[in-house]
DNA sequence: AAGGTACCCAACCGCCTTCGC
DNA sequence: TGCGAAGGCGGTTGGGTACCT
């Protein structure tokens, strides 16, 4: 037995939206705000549930929202977002201006989730795992030696130019690496990573 | 040209969290 | 502190379209 959903209970409309209930949706979000959205379909007199007209402004009707095809810059960030932070799609859209969580999670079902699977499948193959990589955490950075982790990361990232490692940005964005690598400092850290992140990201872009 | 298949994406569903009383 | 309402989020669905045979 499933439950019946509320706007069916409700007797509300369900399925695309028509350009006119669009316009008294923008319309009423542009005088009113949108406050309360269980309230808002009943004062605009739409026959909608809140929860729906709540998806539509956020996902469509937005006047940030940025359409069209992602760009590189965006795809790079999916990919390294996604593997520091999971399917948090929400947090991940907020880092990419005018996308929506719904554009992000789709982009990466329909195209980035297969690229980064296969890519990871020949990163299994390498002989420079990223296991070895993610093994390799800001504590044992003394046991390196003057060839430090930053070099294991750079190295892992010019080796592979298409594939993002998650230990070179668990380290980028790691605070206090820095404190255990001898001579270097936290700033000199930052810039040699900064220096690596640039060159990795300019091998990635197609000529 | 027609039918089948794959892909894309808007929208829905249900669960979880947050908020207000 | 507990409870119900509302908001937010991620997973999933299904209709439309493009592509292939």
């Amino acid at each position: 037995m499933t439950k019946t959903p509320c706007c069916e209970r409700m007797g509300m409309r369900k399925g695309p939206w028509s350009d006119e209930e669009d316009q008294i949706l923008i319309s009423h979000i542009q005088t009113y705000g949108h406050g309360n959205w269980r309230a808002l379909p009943k004062q605009a007199g739409l026959l909608r549930c809140g929860k729906s007209c709540r998806l539509r402004w956020k996902n469509y009707l937005r006047p940030d929202i940025k359409r069209g095809k992602f760009s590189d810059e965006e795809e790079d960030s999916i990919i390294k977002l996604h593997e520091i932070l999971g399917n948090k799609w929400s947090t991940i859209a907020a880092r990419l201006p005018g996308r929506t969580d719904n554009e992000v999670k789709n982009f990466w079902h329909t195209h980035l989730k297969k690229r980064v699977q296969k890519n990871k499948v020949q990163n299994a193959n390498t002989s420079y795992s990223y296991n070895t990589l993610l093994d390799a955490q800001a504590s044992d950075v003394s046991s390196v030696g003057e060839k430090s982790v930053i070099s294991k990361y750079c190295l892992a990232s010019t080796k592979e130019p298409n594939i993002v490692s998650p230990g070179f940005y668990n380290a980028i964005s790691c605070d206090t690496l820095g404190e255990n690598v001898g001579n270097h400092s936290s700033s000199q850290i930052s810039e040699e990573m900064e220096f690596w992140y640039n060159v990795f990201i300019k091998s990635a872009q197609p000529s």
